[in-house]
DNA sequence: GTTCTAACA
DNA sequence: TGTTAGAA
């Protein structure tokens, strides 16, 4: 299955089609690029290249806009997301590392305030 | 005909 | 974000 995975990467759409595919302007996918948002290939004469997995990031971003998020808050979400997959890898690595944690974890909660932390949380299991 | 960059009445 | 100008 990790064929299918290099094929949706293959990058191979030109703006025009990505433009029908996801109802967005040239100017918004460019603009979502310079955000770092999508990394579209670029080919022959400079020209942007989109993948499937582009279109699904991109329809993506659209419906954050359309809940009335802002590139910053866009831009948070996805940081978010990429830290909790470099935590996923951190966990699946070394389990002495995972002692490790505990172990501070440990010295922390002994030594400090009884605070129930209970931040404001945005969770999002979206897929 | 399409896309690119840069800039703004 | 829209739109436009000039080049590729």
């Amino acid at each position: 299955m990790a064929e299918k995975e290099l094929q949706r990467s293959k990058s191979v759409l030109p703006i025009g089609t990505v433009m029908k595919l996801t109802d967005l302007t040239a100017r918004q996918i460019r603009y979502y690029e310079e955000q770092q948002l999508v990394i579209p290939e670029r080919t022959d004469g400079n020209r942007r290249m989109y993948s499937l997995n582009d279109i699904d990031k991109l329809l993506e971003i659209k419906d954050y806009l359309d809940d009335g998020i802002n590139m910053a808050g866009i831009k948070a979400i996805y940081a978010q997301q990429k830290k909790r997959a470099d935590d996923l890898q951190n966990e699946t690595l070394t389990d002495s590392d995972v002692r490790r944690i505990l172990h501070d974890e440990f010295l922390n909660i002994s030594g400090l305030e009884p605070n129930s932390g209970a931040p404001l949380h945005s969770q999002r299991p979206l897929k």
